[in-house]
RNA sequence: GCCGGAGUGGCGGAAUGGCAGACGCGCUGGACUCAAAAUCCAGUGUCCUUCGGGACAUGUGGGUUCAACUCCCACCUCCGGUACCA
């Protein structure tokens, strides 16, 4: 009668738990502290997904069995709320976005509460809680007023920012103005996509193909004013911490590889200030430019009469036989001489219609166009024709480059399309692998070092000597200098959408009600500040502006001190709400500060975090930049907040493709754990493979576990009685030496395979348990005992139920974890195997305490053994204890 | 193109220098049953076999070693990330 029944026993032990708070934890933590935290999800309409529970399960195992290691454990879980579809479905529908999430998250939580996971739930919060972006909000605030100091490589108070005399002395409004150019958080024009058609700004993801995904739309780009958080100024030290975190190498060289840290130079090539009828600068003025460099240095600001670019091959200046500015440099129109303006005109205005995305699409063929205009090379003096093309990248360096066709791709590539010089001046020496004669004649290009030719006085130099070389020289000269550059942008930190976190921002206006360009920010105190309660979602708009731009005038108007100010109608992105989630759980309900240093102190860094790859980049790099910045201000006490990640791998459909709808390949958790139960699921999420792994999902393979359940209630529960009651078999008895051979091999197995995270290898060990035990007429109930707390992690409902039926009063969640003792470990017969020549002939017993001449002799002495080593001569005898005999014959 | 990861039975996977295929799925046979379900037991890499055993086998080719899935070199395939970053 009493079946192995999850549908009963699950709910039974989750109200248990939740009745009696098992998994509460304390404000400070009581002698060792771990904090294990889950990446949380986005509560979208669809439910949990079966990729969720993986990582999920995998951090629930670490903190049961650190519970009952004495451990006390902080593993909170919450919602990363805010996100575009809730707004979508406002605009389709008039719901607004906060009854779509609340209705979504209870979905969520119930799933979550559905599989047992013992998280502590008093810690639970959203992004999208007024309580909870009120400290977002006051994060920004802090970004806002830091300034980062380069020498110190520090962010500090904006009111520390040194100001320039010329700058105290213009006005205080300049003095404004050169703090908000130095502020983490800063403004900055940048395109949007602009539908005017649906009267909306879209998201990147919205546009297909140049039109909007909803209605097919034609989509404009045009630059609309920004929020920027400059994450730049800490590349170096998110590059350089990398060294302490315990993370996959893989996801640090990902991490650096984005930063992108190159080492090269700067240098200025001059353009005059005026040029002749060929195009070319004077002479004259060239040679009184570089007078002036060479007595006044390199200036910080470039003027007008040079170009800057920047470069990681300084040694190939020599080789440059034009220079490329980007179509939007600043320069364009000064350099374009009027036989060439109609067609420069007509190539920046299609490189800006072009997005990014059509841009790096059609990279296949280059083009570009002449300015008409020459720069001279500073080694040579020689004039190089500049040319405007769009695989120059404004945001890169200095948006514009020196070309080297014969030593860069890129530039080979764009010199055979137009025609231009190709001169060699890097010899790659005789190498079988190197096309040498084709460098030499220009028909290849050749990006690796060598030794300089047609280098002037530097012929001979090698690659890396000739770089420091020329850079010292250069300098010298006020002609260049050496610069870092990163690939690693400033972060776009606006949206134009509804639902997301307001910017406490005002923008002062002037007596019509036009913004004077001064900004004024909200004191903490003035914080929360709320989306507007009434909002019209469907919208729209004549001009580009962000929703918020529709709102109700009482919300968007705010007169202070007598002045009238328009709120900021951008919100954060996203990854906003994720920057610092970590650090709320530990104090959720504090109204004071974002988190109580104390219990920050106590608590941080996170021991553990486990979520997916795809934020391996972004969301680990925006959450340490935060990080620093505020441990910069004085917030939190450590540089980092993540020590050790794990990124679980990705689930797959039954047939092996990604899970996903159109596929029709998605699997339900509500539906396993109808069938099979919430231990089942877990289980078999973890016996799948390595937690890193992408693996296939298969249905027969969780009725496996299933029945592996199964088998563990009737090692211990009479299926056959009326009444609950134990199996019979199940005595209290002494256990035999196999049996606590048996039990104490399991427990060290599983307790070290859960410390490296090897959960499916811990399973099989305990299956192989049952497998023992299901054959034992006698089953020592201090034995079962022992397995159920080893069991426990992993299916937690099944192993509460079975310590109540072995006569426990109280939760098992606190029982000691057991512990094994090595001697009960040791076998005194050991099978070995006999090889020769390396290949598996014989077994033998042999006692465990044999040395290694009494190996070789029982070995010799085996049947088979002796057959094989007849008529041979054994040259060689490895003979490793414990493990194996090898005869080496001839 | 560049960077990263992975290739082992019919399938998921185990073994990080020492008995390849633990554990599970599937499959085959058996027990129980009037029968079925459930459960339990046994077998299960491929080929050859005189039924003793033998040969081959961890993507491919080479190397190091008494011994290689494991270490080294070259290559192939698949997956993920990234994309003109000077």
């Amino acid at each position: 009668m009493p079946r192995y029944n999850p549908a009963v026993i699950e709910p039974k032990w989750q109200k248990y738990w939740e009745a009696n708070k098992t998994f509460k934890t304390p404000r400070l933590p009581k002698g060792r502290k771990l904090y294990v935290l889950d990446m949380f999800p986005y509560p979208s309409g669809d439910g949990l997904h079966v990729g969720h529970p993986e990582g999920y399960t995998a951090t629930d195992i670490v903190c049961r069995y650190q519970r009952m290691r004495g451990v006390s454990v902080m593993h909170p879980m919450g919602w990363d709320a805010f996100g575009l579809p809730a707004e979508q479905h406002a605009k389709k529908t008039g719901t607004p976005p906060r009854t779509t999430t609340e209705k979504n998250i209870d979905t969520f939580r119930r799933q979550l509460k559905m599989l047992g996971f013992s998280y502590d739930w008093d810690r639970e919060l959203a992004t999208t809680d007024v309580d909870y972006f009120r400290w977002t909000q006051f994060i920004f605030l802090v970004l806002f007023d830091t300034w980062f100091d380069a020498q110190q490589q520090c962010g500090r108070p904006i009111a520390e920012l040194p100001i320039p005399p010329d700058v105290t002395e213009e006005s205080d409004e300049a003095v404004e103005r050169y703090r908000d150019e130095h502020r983490l958080a800063y403004q900055l024009e940048a395109p949007v996509n602009w539908c005017p058609a649906l009267g909306t700004v879209l998201a990147n993801e919205e546009v297909v193909g140049g039109v909007s995904e909803r209605g097919g739309h034609p989509v404009v780009r045009i630059p609309l004013r920004q929020w920027m958080l400059r994450i730049t100024a800490y590349a170096d030290r998110l590059e350089k911490d990398l060294d302490l975190l315990q993370w996959p190498e893989s996801i640090k060289l990902l991490q650096k590889n984005w930063i992108g840290r190159s080492t090269g130079a700067e240098v200025d090539f001059f353009v005059g200030s005026f040029q002749d009828e060929d195009g070319k600068p004077s002479e004259k003025e060239y040679h009184g430019w570089r007078a002036d460099r060479k007595l006044g240095g390199w200036p910080k600001k470039p003027g007008d009469e040079v170009l800057r670019i920047y470069t990681t091959r300084a040694d190939t200046l020599f080789g440059a036989t034009y220079m490329v500015i980007a179509p939007e440099h600043p320069f364009v129109e000064r350099l374009t001489r009027s036989d060439q303006a109609a067609a420069v005109k007509e190539y920046c205005q299609q490189a800006a219609r072009k997005s990014d995305l059509d841009r790096t699409e059609l990279a296949k063929e280059k083009t570009g166009v002449f300015t008409g205009s020459y720069a001279i090379n500073p080694v040579n003096d020689e004039a190089i024709p500049i040319w405007i093309a769009d695989y120059v990248l404004i945001s890169y360096g200095t948006g514009a480059i020196m070309a080297v066709p014969a030593h860069d791709t890129r530039d080979f590539e764009f010199a055979k399309v137009f025609d231009l010089p190709i001169i060699p001046v890097v010899d790659p020496g005789k190498s079988p692998d190197v096309p040498r004669d084709d460098l030499l004649a220009g028909r290849v290009a050749f990006i690796a070092d060598g030794t300089a030719i047609n280098s002037g006085p530097y012929n001979g130099t090698p690659t890396p000597e000739f770089k420091k070389q020329i850079a010292t020289d250069l300098s010298d000269a006020g002609l260049g200098r050496s610069a870092v550059n990163y690939k690693l942008r400033d972060w776009l930190f606006s949206r134009q959408h509804f639902w997301g976190e307001p910017f406490p921002i005002l923008h002062e206006l002037d007596a019509e009600g036009k913004p004077t360009g001064r900004l004024r920010a909200l004191t903490p105190e003035d914080l929360p500040l709320d989306l507007p309660k009434k909002m019209p979602f469907d919208a729209t708009h004549d001009r580009p502006e962000p929703p918020l731009g529709k709102a109700p005038e009482d919300w968007l108007y705010v007169t202070l001190d007598g002045k009238r100010y328009l709120r900021e109608t951008n919100t954060m992105p996203q990854w906003a709400g994720s920057c610092w989630y970590y650090l709320r759980f530990l104090d959720p309900k504090n109204d004071q500060a974002l988190v109580d240093p104390a219990v920050e102190k106590a608590w941080m860094p996170v021991d553990l975090y486990v979520g997916g790859a795809e934020h391996a980049v972004l969301h680990l790099l925006y959450a340490r930049f935060w990080h620093k910045v505020l441990y910069d201000r004085g917030y939190v006490g450590g540089a980092e907040p993540f020590m050790k990640l794990v990124n679980q791998g990705m689930i797959l459909g039954e047939n092996g493709e990604k899970m996903s709808k159109s596929r029709g390949n998605v699997v339900n958790p509500d539906a396993v754990v109808k069938d099979y139960g919430a231990d089942a699921l877990r289980l078999y999420e973890m016996f799948m493979g390595p937690l890193e792994a992408v693996k296939p999902w298969s249905m027969k393979g969780v009725n496996g576990v299933y029945d592996f359940l199964g088998r563990v209630w009737r090692l211990m529960i009479d299926d056959r009685a009326e009444v609950m009651q134990l199996n019979p078999a199940v005595k209290d008895a002494e256990p035999t030496a196999e049996q606590n051979r048996v039990l104490h091999k399991t427990i060290k197995a599983v307790t070290q395979d859960i410390e490296s995270m090897s959960f499916n290898t811990a399973i099989a060990r305990m299956m192989e348990f049952v497998n023992f035990f299901n054959k034992e007429e006698v089953r020592p109930k201090g034995v079962m005992e022992k397995f159920i707390l080893l069991l426990s992690p992993f299916a937690p409902h099944l192993a509460e139920e079975l310590w109540e039926a072995l006569g426990h009063k109280t939760t098992l969640a606190y029982e000691p974890w057991p512990p094994f003792d090595e001697a009960l470990l040791v076998e005194d017969t050991v099978e070995i195997p006999v090889q020769i020549n390396g290949k598996l002939r014989g077994k033998i017993l042999a006692p465990a305490t044999a040395d290694n001449a009494a190996l070789e002799e029982l070995a010799r002495a085996d049947a088979k053994v002796a057959e094989h080593l007849a008529g041979k001569t054994v040259v060689k005898t490895v003979v490793i204890p414990k493990r194996m005999v090898n005869f080496v014959v001839r």
